[in-house]
DNA sequence: AAGTGGTCTAGACCACGTA
DNA sequence: ACGTGGTCTAGACCACTTC
């Protein structure tokens, strides 16, 4: 077992048992040194195993901190439910975010996009035949959270306030029912992987934070109307689905 | 920007573009260094950052290699169906896999331990009360694809074939329903991390490769009676579910 | 100014795989 | 035997943060 692995095992050991419980500093590469005796880089190599783990992080000039999770939940199989509630209006990222008694923001755009075969087989369209794409970056306060991206069929968007560089105030679902295109059900597809240097960018993630990828494909009664790809950074993010009666669990939340 | 930076940058639109397809032989260090005018470490670090975001696999003494990747589907939402259906039955995930045309494997075990803190929440119970483990490693054809550990309740397990160490040949879920204990409803949770130490060598893992961590805890009509953590190489594995009504998805897939 | 991490190099030796 | 990657060190210089 290499010196590196071991000096890991070992500072992991002290992170995980509450020695260095979250947000605390961790010793400088310099003060290990001494300590075990090693060299700089074996250290860093160290360090840089924790770091790749997603356990801590670090700020050049300020030295490694334990990093301290945060999580959202956001509930997928009630997200932008199929049936309106009369109070809810407007889009359902900017419910959930206030309902959780933060600030929600986001920027926001529209492009025209020719579909990536990714997207067309999903839309039922040509790859390569142009789509509207409304994209969104979201913060919670001042916190990039997710990124959202959906594709519209141009059968669909064009002529309509989905094509326009605007925000559709009382949310696109809801602006699609008026269309005529009621969303009676949704395919959702989950994977997970290591963020492309964009959106490590957009994300503001560094090394180690997984993003976690849900793919919501929206159908009328007749076919598909959109394509939502939404990227959640994997450290503040979890997606819950209920499934069947759970009368049981309801009980156990909201005790009368 | 630094050196090593820019070579990965390089390197990584080569392999986008399929300059380097998956599978492909990447330069070695020693190629790279002459070509770039670059020390060898440069080279390594340039290396590495591709291989954290799971782009590139190293073997020693045989060079690098671009990724190829596969993937596995899981429908979630029919998974362990609530109605099992006439000709299904066995294990859930078994049947997955023989659908795939590949052949399944796993290796069990069953185990008494404290429920740790979020088990016994989910569970209803006290936190370090007696449970029961039942874990899996699956294996597809010989590839490590995911654990599975279930915990049971010991008012539930006791005294049954849930609490023996052996395979319950008709599937878990049907023989709990035959006890009494009829699943209604399930509450599934969706998060990604890197994997812990354990959890690599479990999967055979390296680094870049995040995993998919699905909790899904069964509800009768009154109470929870298990909760299943099922974690998945984040490189080969996709969930799904279906919500509402996808008769036109269904005619997509099916066509007549 | 002093301490922290970030980049880069040169050199040495080891471990693994192929031939 | 040779080429590949893996580990470790010492040294130099830079960039950022804090005081």
């Amino acid at each position: 077992m290499s010196l590196y692995r071991k000096l890991a095992d070992d500072l992991r050991e002290q992170i995980v048992s509450g020695d260095f419980p979250p947000g605390s500093e961790l010793p400088s590469e310099a003060q290990l040194g001494r300590q075990f005796d090693v060299g700089r880089d074996t250290v860093r190599r160290a360090y840089d195993v924790l770091t790749h783990e997603g356990l801590i992080e670090t700020s050049q000039g300020r030295g490694r901190r334990v990093r301290s999770h945060e999580v959202f939940v956001l509930d997928a199989s009630r997200h932008e439910n199929l049936q309106f509630s009369e109070e809810e209006s407007g889009d359902s990222y900017s419910n959930e975010v206030r309902h959780a008694g933060r600030r929600p923001h986001q920027e926001f755009r529209v492009e025209l996009q020719p579909a990536p075969a990714t997207i067309a087989s999903r839309l039922g369209v040509q790859t390569g035949e142009t789509t509207v794409l409304r994209f969104c970056l979201r913060y919670v306060d001042t916190v990039p959270w997710s990124t959202q991206a959906t594709h519209y069929p141009m059968w669909l968007a064009d002529g309509t306030r989905i094509a326009e560089p605007h925000d559709i105030e009382e949310g696109t679902t809801r602006y699609l029912a008026e269309l005529g295109f009621d969303q009676v059900g949704y395919h959702d597809e989950l994977s997970c992987r290591m963020p492309t240097p964009d959106e490590a960018r957009d994300l503001e993630v560094g090394p180690g934070i997984p993003v976690l990828v849900w793919v919501r494909t929206g159908y009328t009664a007749d076919r598909a109307v959109r394509c939502t790809t939404t990227i959640f950074r994997g450290d503040l993010n979890r997606l819950t689905y209920d499934i069947g009666d759970l009368q049981a669990r309801q009980a156990r939340d909201d005790p009368r």
